[in-house]
DNA sequence: CTATCTGCAAAAAGTTTGCAAGTGG
DNA sequence: CCACTTGCAAACTTTTTGCAGATAG
């Protein structure tokens, strides 16, 4: 485990021409429009070397196109997570949870129901012990999140959307 | 990097009962007032397994106190992360944040102005290579998030309040 | 007795949606 | 052309805040 190093923006940089470039014959390929608010928002994501917000990617585009609406962007982000063309980075947003266990462990968590399990794996926490910093960061802990689909999700199949854990309140 | 095993119920409960009988002294020690809402608020959290949000752990709470407050709820619960006796799940939580970096990686993130930076970690990708499944879980992919202080915000030292990051919104 | 805490209601902040008008292929 | 997109504004959802009254120590 030596040799942790942080993605390079020189290879960020390559990596973002290269998707910008075969951007549109993906959309082709999927049957979903090129137009130029879609073009703007590639453009902006890949630019970005900030994980950006909805705003942040707005006010990005809005620099070119000043016309565009901050619900498209969302519209268009969202349906480029679904594509593949992009990656939610805050998978458990919608509403802020909670852990009563502060001793360090990891996450597994059902994409589908959301509910989120614990697990210990011994292994990553001791991946940082020997790497107190890298590049500029001081390093403080890390937590594993390993997605997953819940045995009752796996057998629901895909009909069913849900988006809150089938709520099973009687257990708190 | 066998013997991944989720943590059970047994061991859970057993902390739950423990971590509630040194709640009271914490908080004298801490000179955090002892109240009913807070007890409640803490014990729906140590027996709940599903990492609750804080509308599931308010409707646990007004099972006994229908009166309290979903702010209430809120406040607790965040008082309790900021004294370690809580901790939040999801971090990133208040705005929704997008990659356009759709390869398999891990996020350092400063969480003071939740700046994040792509790291690459091979052997954390290869983790979950032999446990196609865990527990009910069928395992999808793995995500880790390394909590870091960029060295901006080590300079800028705990002073200013920095809940967004400095944007540096000419970089997009 | 007093600093802290809580409930309520209102404000914020972020996201989603319905609909009419616009446009890519 | 026409199905798919977009802009706008309104609706929703979750979280935060101001303030008066309650309460732990």
């Amino acid at each position: 485990m030596r040799e942790l190093r942080l993605v390079d923006r020189r290879w960020r940089e390559r990596y973002s021409v290269q998707r910008l470039g075969e951007f549109v014959a993906r959309c082709r390929r999927r049957g979903i429009a090129v137009t130029p608010q879609r073009l703007a928002v590639i453009g902006a994501l890949l630019a970005s070397e900030n994980h950006p917000s909805t705003d942040e990617i707005c006010a990005a585009v809005r620099r070119r196109h000043p016309h565009v609406s901050l619900a498209t962007v969302h519209r268009i982000l969202e349906q480029f997570c679904a594509v593949g063309e992009a990656r939610k980075v805050t998978l458990l947003h919608d509403v802020a949870r909670y852990d009563g266990n502060v001793e360090p462990h990891h996450h597994v968590l059902c994409v589908r129901c959301r509910r989120v399990h614990d697990i210990e794996i011994p292994e990553v926490d001791k991946l940082l012990e020997g790497t107190p910093s890298l590049g500029q960061f001081a390093l403080l802990r890390c937590s594993l999140e390993i997605d997953a689909l819940c045995g009752r999700c796996q057998r629901a199949g895909k009909h069913t959307n849900v988006r809150t854990a089938p709520t099973v309140r009687g257990e708190t």
